[in-house]
Parts: structure tokens; sequence; C-alpha cells
DNA sequence: TATAGGCGAAGTGTATACATGTATACATTC
DNA sequence: GAATGTATACATGTATACACTTCGCCTATA
């Protein structure tokens, strides 16, 4: 039970939508239930609050963050500005070999893309594609707000009707790639996000 | 002596150059010299270690991050995307009051371009401007990307000489500001942040 | 009745003590 | 002589105990 296993738990716990935003995470009640003194429990929010899932306010403790329609909005806009560049440099970097590594991708996400793992799946494509641009830091911060967002679509939407159009949107994406249309592709990415941000934003003011 | 103090005085010798990249940060040491116990010594390191000025590795203790070429020119190329489009909503909202509270900060920033505090003064006259555009994570960011490029400026080089071409190049970002020509002043930001990385990526190799 | 003030409980913050892991130097073996 | 095993010193990780802050609730007073 290290602080990194105990952030990995929470960061699950707060993603699946079983931690729901604004939540208070009592440093004695954590401690408890992993069985460990506080220490490692405060490490463990640190490291949360590193990544931006949890705020922490000195003297008043920890809770999972809450974000407003406007900071959505700013998430979004700054995945597509960052996801869009990504894409780019990706597709500038491509080769047969890792075309084929992205369609492989593709069709296992496919299988993935019934339950609750649809989002593990619809990652593990666009980090395949990302990963071709060779930009470790950008990678990271993409996944930092990706994962801010996701906190929020599992706790106010499942999206399980959408996914056979959000398929249908991955294969575009492979497909202009593979035809070099890069600003194809890079229109498609941008659409996909914006598609996820209306859906959420929409979520949010319906709850 | 708040970790929150303790981590403010160490991000500023980091900053200032005074604890190299790569340096060890031993717990013991600090807390010896910050006369508390390790214990906010740990969560200051924690708070660095989320700002990225620090990595922490279990059972060895952290260090002061050190960057390879490549890195700084990701970092480079990444604030030049978030920075510019910051730049263009800035100017989407501009309004007569906003540019002279720019010009004025310009001005100040002028007089405090002698000397170390060069980078504040620097920051003062791109952070007024970023804040018209209302995107509070994103000037988070470019933020935190700046301070980790500075960590090596300032350890690598004091950039007394190139404080008057610098200055120059602000007035032209708020002359084309004023005159509306967004594209403009986006293309001058650019060459700006592009002398900056090759400034720096020369000294690293030349060190 | 409304409000200001002050207890008191609950939770966080920190210091001390102890447990655990890592590195260096030396001894041992092939 | 090189490589591996081992012991010791040192740094980090964690638990317990205590100090402090916060917030709710109660009481006294206008």
């Amino acid at each position: 039970m290290t602080p990194e296993t105990i952030a990995r738990e929470l960061r699950g716990e707060l993603m699946a939508g079983v931690l729901r935003p604004g939540t208070d995470l009592s440093q004695v009640e954590l401690a408890q239930r992993f069985g460990v003194s506080r220490i490692p429990i405060r490490d463990a929010l640190r490291i949360l609050a590193g990544e931006g899932l949890v705020e922490i306010e000195a003297n008043r403790g920890a809770r999972a963050i809450s974000l407003t329609p406007d900071e959505v909005r700013e998430i979004y806009d700054l995945r597509t500005l960052l996801e869009c560049d990504c894409l780019r440099r990706a597709a500038a970097a491509m080769t047969p070999a890792a075309l084929e590594e992205i369609e492989r991708v593709r069709l296992k996400s496919d299988l993935d893309a019934v339950g609750a793992e649809w989002a593990d799946g619809d990652w593990a494509f666009h980090r395949t594609i990302y990963q071709f641009a060779g930009r470790r830091r950008q990678l990271v911060m993409i996944e930092a707000l990706r994962r801010t967002c996701l906190l929020f679509v599992s706790a106010y939407a499942t999206m399980p009707t959408k996914t056979p159009r959000w398929l249908g949107e991955h294969d575009d994406i492979v497909r202009h790639l593979r035809r070099g249309e890069t600003e194809q592709a890079v229109l498609g990415l941008k659409g996909h996000l914006e598609g996820a941000a209306t859906h959420l934003l929409a979520h949010m003011m319906a709850s």
C-alpha cells in the first residue's frame, strides 16, 4: 500500500464516478479504509492534487474537483489545440508499420467498446496515434486534461448510445491518415472532440 | 514555515539557479535548514513535483529536474502553441482600457529590465496580455512551462545583452494589438519565443 | 428573537520514533 | 583479478502522539 498504489486506486474511483465531484476526501476515513496511517494518504492526495483531480485547502482537507461549464469548455479547447497539433506531428512521421499498428488498436478498441471499459479503448486508440509524434510532455498534458474531463463524463453520463458513431469517426481518422490527408484527419479529430464537449456540457446543464 | 512557504522558497532557488538541475534534495538537510521536521519538507517536494520542477523516486529521494535539448525544444513548441492561442483570444477581447493597462505594465517592466528581476518584468508583461483571454487553466499551464524553461535560462545564461531587443519586441506586440493586427502580433510573439528557444538551446549545447 | 461570543468536537498539521529500503565498502568465492 | 555476496551506514517511508485550526452549537445578552 504505497502512496502511488493508493493514488491509483482513488484515481480509478474518481474516474469511475464512485467518488463524485465535490466529495470530501477525509484523511482519517481513507487511512482506516486502506489500513495505513494518514501520512501515505496525505502523499497520495498530494499526487492527485498535482494531477489536478483533487483540490487541497490548508487545514480544510481535500475534495474531488468540481468544474463549471466554462472550465469544461476551456479544457476541451485546450485538448483540441494540443491533440490536433499532436496529430499533425504524428501524421508527418507516419509509416506503413505505424498505420498497421494504429488499425490493429482501432479494431481491438472496437471490441472493448461495449461496457464500462469504453473509455479505455477510446484512449488507447488516440494514444497510439499520438505516440508517433514523439512528444512525451505534450502527451502527459493531454492525458491529464482527458482525465479531468472523464471525471465528469463518468459521473454524468455513460455515453452508451454514442459508441457506434464514435467508432465510425475513429475509422475516418485512420482512413485520412492512410491517404496522407492530414488536414482532413485533423478536421475529423476536431469534430470528434467537439461532439464530446457538446455532449458533456449538455449533460452538465441537465443535471 | 508551511509546506507552501517552503515550496515557494525552493522554487525561487531553483529558478534563480542556486539549486542547479540534477541537484539531490535531501529531506534531512532541508528539514535542518528550514528548522522543521521532514513531514512539511515532503509535502513541499510533492508540490514541486506536481509543478514538474522536481522528480521524486520512491525510496531514492527528490532531485531538481534536468532537461535534454529535445525536451526544451518540445516545451518551447508547447509554449508557442498555448501562448499564441492565448494572445489571439486576448486580442479578440481587447478594449482601450485593456490596451492602456498593457502599455503601463510594459513601461514598468522596461524599468525592471536591468538586473536579475528581468524575468519577472518580462512575465508580468506577457501575463497582463494573456489575462484578457479569460483562460485560467491555460495560463496556469503556460506559467508551469515557462517556469521549467526559466530553470535553465537562469542556470545557463543570464541573458543581459538581449534585453533591449526583447523590449523592442514587446513594443511591437503592443503596437500591433493597438492597430487590431492580431496575426501580426501573433507572429511577433512567435519570433519572441523562437528567439528565446534558440538562445537557450545554444547555451545548453555550449555547456 | 436575533446576534455576538465562546466553548467543544472533529479533522488537519507537525514532531518524534521506529521500520524499511538503498548504497557503499569490504570480504568471499570462482 | 573479477564478480558476487554481505554488512553497515544513511536516507527515505510510516506510525503514533500531540498541537493547532476550523466549524458547529450553545449560551448569554441586547
